[in-house]
DNA sequence: TCAAAAGTGTTAGATTTACACCCATGA
DNA sequence: TCATGGGTGTAAATCTAACACTTTTGA
């Protein structure tokens, strides 16, 4: 096989944009590096790519090894890979990007590993071309969101149409009429009204809903 | 270095999607593979990625070294890294697409490097993974073409309204009424009305137009 | 003279946007 | 009782889609 030995390996990571939507905001989970080169520095999470792993399962195995969760919501964002964007030796980086809901991470993991959620419009400079990534990740993932049912996978499986419009906000980064907004949600009957009634946001109490994946398949047209 | 030497490198090669718009159809060059593993099947072209070459660079390159052209458009489409993808080595693919003029492409060039235009509808059995990448490439095409005027790198200089027309029906796959068409033309100060004409493809001939790319610049709203 | 492509406006329907008040409740 | 967030409909404006005939000219 000499047309491979005609050239040179290079090692491959993943690194993983992981969005969260907390109080009205959408969020990064970074953590301040624990290696050399870049020690101290923000960066988002990553790992190699092993030779007998495919990138994707490489990404999942991340994910899950930051997170302990599974099945996801993610999505490749690219590869990266300028000569000079690692500033020990050459590495392509294959950025991904998921969603999780912030409550189902527990506090403690998150703690051993030293990762914290950031507001997506205060991130600090990042390790190597991560902000980048990260500009790249929220700009396909705004995109997605307006074509496809995602945002559910960023909160609660029961969640107030307040809730669900703050959401959609603070991805696309704008604010949107109250009532076009519950009009255009009645129309996909895919969020189901539950009989329950969320009282922590306000005095009246808001109607929960829920995102019916079944419903969805049968009829997938999502628009916001 | 034991950070990084804890972990294998892998190859990893640029695959190019060359798309070209010839008589009123899209059109992606391939060509029969020359090496092993899959000496013979159709294939897109390809390259390594060397050590001291950046991603874009090597895709720059390897479209230069088949196609003799510079400062194409071009974009990437993502990585490719199932473990089993190339059948002879474990080697990850980064996948770009580039956007050529057929007639700037030297027949003979194109010969020597045994590449052919093939429609996009009907693409044969690809080598590995192929398929998928010209798949995936063809979406981000189409998705970009909406919002940004790239068309016009797949024609020449001077082109007719009904070229134009045309190249937008085969890339979307529909057709398009042609007074609305014109009239969203029109509209856009940049694409610029000649005092040529064409008499190649009607009696009558047809007005020649040209992409003005300053006046882009300065009033960016394309919508096609 | 006729076939073939170029060129040109109007109208109905659909979609999008803007906008303001009452309701229920706990503090 | 009042402050807070929940919930609801209508009308104007804009955008989109449908549609048919005249012009020019070379064969």
């Amino acid at each position: 096989m000499t047309y491979y030995n005609d050239h040179k390996k290079v090692w491959v990571s993943v690194d993983v944009i992981i969005f969260g939507f907390d109080k009205g905001k959408l969020k990064v989970l970074i953590g301040r590096r624990q290696m050399d080169p870049g020690r101290g520095e923000w960066s988002l999470y990553g790992g190699f790519v092993a030779v007998d792993e495919g990138i994707d399962d490489c990404a999942e195995r991340t994910l899950y090894e930051l997170t302990g969760l599974k099945n996801l919501y993610m999505k490749q964002v690219g590869a990266f890979g300028s000569v000079n964007r690692d500033p020990g030796e050459r590495v392509i980086s294959i950025a991904y990007y998921a969603l999780i809901n912030v409550k189902d991470y527990d506090e403690e993991l998150r703690n051993e590993h030293g990762v914290e959620w950031v507001d997506i419009n205060s991130m600090p400079a990042l390790y190597s071309d991560h902000n980048e990534m990260v500009m790249k990740a929220l700009r396909l993932m705004r995109q997605k969101m307006k074509t496809e049912p995602i945002g559910f996978r960023l909160l609660p499986q029961l969640f107030t149409l307040t809730q669900l419009q703050r959401l959609y906000e603070a991805v696309s980064g704008q604010e949107i009429d109250k009532r076009n907004f519950r009009k255009r949600i009645k129309e996909m009957d895919f969020i189901e009204k539950t009989e329950l009634i969320d009282k922590t946001s306000s005095k009246r109490g808001a109607a929960l809903y829920r995102f019916n994946k079944k419903v969805y398949n049968e009829d997938p047209n999502f628009k916001l």
